[in-house]
DNA sequence: TCCATGTAGTCAACTTGGTTGTCTAACCAT
DNA sequence: ATGGTTAGACAACCAAGTTGACTACATGGA
């Protein structure tokens, strides 16, 4: 049996091609998994780029690089912060909230499939597991999102 | 609870980095996971530089860039193809292999560990439910390694 | 209040690790 | 024999990060 990280990677990379597949059959805008994450993060908080760096550890120029694609694209749109002149707020325009909602049900799709093909309780067993897992070693904060390879 | 990619990334990233943690705290060279992948696939069988590529997901460009690394550093060296004179099969050496073996230790030092926080039958569902999964995507053929971001 | 220090965002140069495209030599099936 | 395929190498290019520098604004003391 292959060790663990390895499946791990194999399994992330399966079902992103999955995903990524029918996202294309659909004809929608292929996005990066980076950009998904980005959707996921500002339909929780208001956030800036430098904050979306932090989210995506990465630094905030690469960061900048993906909202400015996102904002191009219309995904999302920049709006004056309140209080700090420096700053912006990014968020989702109506076509990103509709791009996450489409992808999160695409996600359940996929998550629906691999319950029927090993079973409903071993997929709960895995997902609880892992979490248990980034509880234990990562305690609260958020862990890092960005493969190493 | 976050879609099962995101958890699968974040349990990668955060094994991965405990595991080159450690390396760096011993001292050995902090190679990439991808040359690790090489090592665990050259210890099972002789491959060609292609057959290195079709592993890691990549093309044998970027393959032959990975083993001439780990050529000049010692870790693996070229040997002639007995039937196939354009092919060559690429063979670890001895620091190769003891590099490998320490990695396998290191590895199995994780896993335990991980055991010890969710339970080593919730780490076995996890293995065997993952290894399903991927038996069920791809069949036989090997699945790619590389996560895409 | 003024000033020192720190931060958000942008621009530019560079690095890394991949890609595609092309070529040669060798293989292999009709 | 020969036409199609394959292993490996070389080159040009690309994508997505990095570091570094700079401006405008923010903030917390003296």
């Amino acid at each position: 049996m292959e060790p663990v990280p390895m499946l791990l990677a194999m399994t992330y990379r399966a079902m992103g091609d999955q995903f990524h597949d029918r996202l294309r059959q659909i004809g929608l805008e292929p996005l990066r998994p980076a950009h998904g994450y980005v959707f996921r993060f500002l339909k929780e908080k208001r956030a800036t780029t430098v904050d979306i760096g932090q989210h995506l550890g990465v630094t905030k120029q690469a960061a900048a690089k993906i909202v400015n694609e996102l904002d191009e694209w219309g995904y999302v749109l920049r709006e004056p912060h309140p209080t700090d002149k420096r700053a912006q707020y990014v968020t989702l325009t109506t076509k990103g909230r509709d791009y996450l909602k489409f992808a999160d049900n695409l996600w359940s799709d996929l998550e629906h499939e691999m319950a029927e093909a090993i079973g409903e309780t071993t997929l709960g067993t895995i997902k609880t597991g892992l979490a248990e897992y980034l509880q234990h070693v990562h305690g609260g904060d958020q862990p890092g999102l960005r493969p190493v390879w």
